[in-house]
DNA sequence: TTGGAAAAGTGAACAAGGTTCACTTTATTT
DNA sequence: AAATAAAGTGAACCTTGTTCACTTTTCCAA
């Protein structure tokens, strides 16, 4: 079945490189930029061959979603080599605010913007297994660190839920330009500062 | 001017009552079924007439936003009966927490939706004070701990965002559908587990 | 009282974006 | 080489935000 074979690979190829035009858009412009029309010209096929390979916007937004799960596990890699659990959930912390500021859109995109759910729902997907995965991660650690007696009397999902949300909120509020309702007397990032706050935090559980 | 009084009020009537269709929309049918056009129609209005009050969708959205932090700011008065400031900061965070719960078209509007930000933006207006003010009652609690020796170390600017994000994580990741990537033991609202687990942090504080 | 200006209100029309589908072109198989 | 299937196309439809030339109403001075 070679002929088959190659079709296959011809059409993970465009699929492919659909997703890569779609990222290069949203990354350079922008999500609002990122239009199905501007998908299909900046890899010269027409609109319609887009909607023969995705169903609709919301599964290459899914899709997108998907690669910005991999890249964050990617960058959380380097967390192994920390041993001791309470440090590596402040060095995580800190690799979740580097992805999320480096990458707002795509942060966005993986925690706030519907499309990658309606996605998920439309196809009638209960699990968000990119999510779960990541929280996986977070939930083990804290674990490690309520083994070596760190957290004394708390629960672990709902803590490292708490934990995530810590983070998360700043991010978020950061992205959406909330921000703002914070006057800074230090001219540092306030993200940073938070973040410093949380360190301080833990030093005492 | 009994005229141009009579004008004026009648400006602000029609000015109120676009706003009370478009908050009927929103409340019943979501943001996203509140267009211009439904909200026109809905007062029975054509759709230039909407436009003649208001210079687009954002300055609409921007006003909602705003009655937004009228009412959350309305549900933070009962915590002056709460003379305790770690109390009270408690108990702040439980009126956040169920008025984001319980309206949550519209804190997604308040604190997620690009609009009341882009609206800021487009009149250049540099401050968000809906959000400053509401920053700022937090703040002052959060000082009014430190003075009473709690949160020892900390600095009252960024532990109060901290804390912010702290709530606004868990409200939004609920809001936005990710808390389904936290697996429930327990059959409890995560969102209300999280916040137990914050406030024996603070127990500790 | 009335004529004309100003204010208020209207809705057709445009642009942009997601989506569909009848059609054309290309590739494969017999 | 013809028949069939797969791949690709883009005009056209729908919805939504927005504009603006036009109509209707209101107001006040002559």
């Amino acid at each position: 079945m070679t002929t088959a074979d190659r079709k296959a690979r011809e059409r993970e190829d465009l699929s492919a490189l659909i997703l890569s035009g779609a990222r290069k858009l949203f990354v350079e412009k922008g999500i609002e930029h990122t239009t199905i029309r501007a998908i299909a010209s900046a890899i010269d096929y027409s609109i319609g061959t887009v909607y023969k390979y995705f169903k609709n916007k919301n599964e290459i937004l899914h899709a997108l979603h998907t690669q910005g799960f991999q890249e964050l596990g990617s960058q959380f890699i380097v967390l192994r080599t920390v041993k001791e659990p309470m440090e590596r959930l402040k060095a995580m912390g800190k690799v979740y605010i580097q992805f999320a500021m480096e990458h707002r859109d795509m942060y966005d995109l993986m925690f706030n913007l519907k499309a990658p759910i309606d996605f998920l729902d439309a196809i009638n997907e209960e699990e968000w297994n990119e999510g779960k995965g990541t929280f996986d991660v977070l939930k083990t650690t804290v674990k490690d660190c309520l083994d070596k007696g760190y957290f004394q009397g708390h629960e672990p999902e709902p803590l490292s839920f708490l934990i995530w949300s810590c983070v998360h909120g700043m991010c978020s509020l950061e992205i959406r330009e909330r921000t703002k309702g914070v006057n800074l007397n230090n001219p540092v990032n306030i993200v940073e500062q938070g973040y410093g706050e949380f360190l301080k935090i833990l030093d005492k559980l």
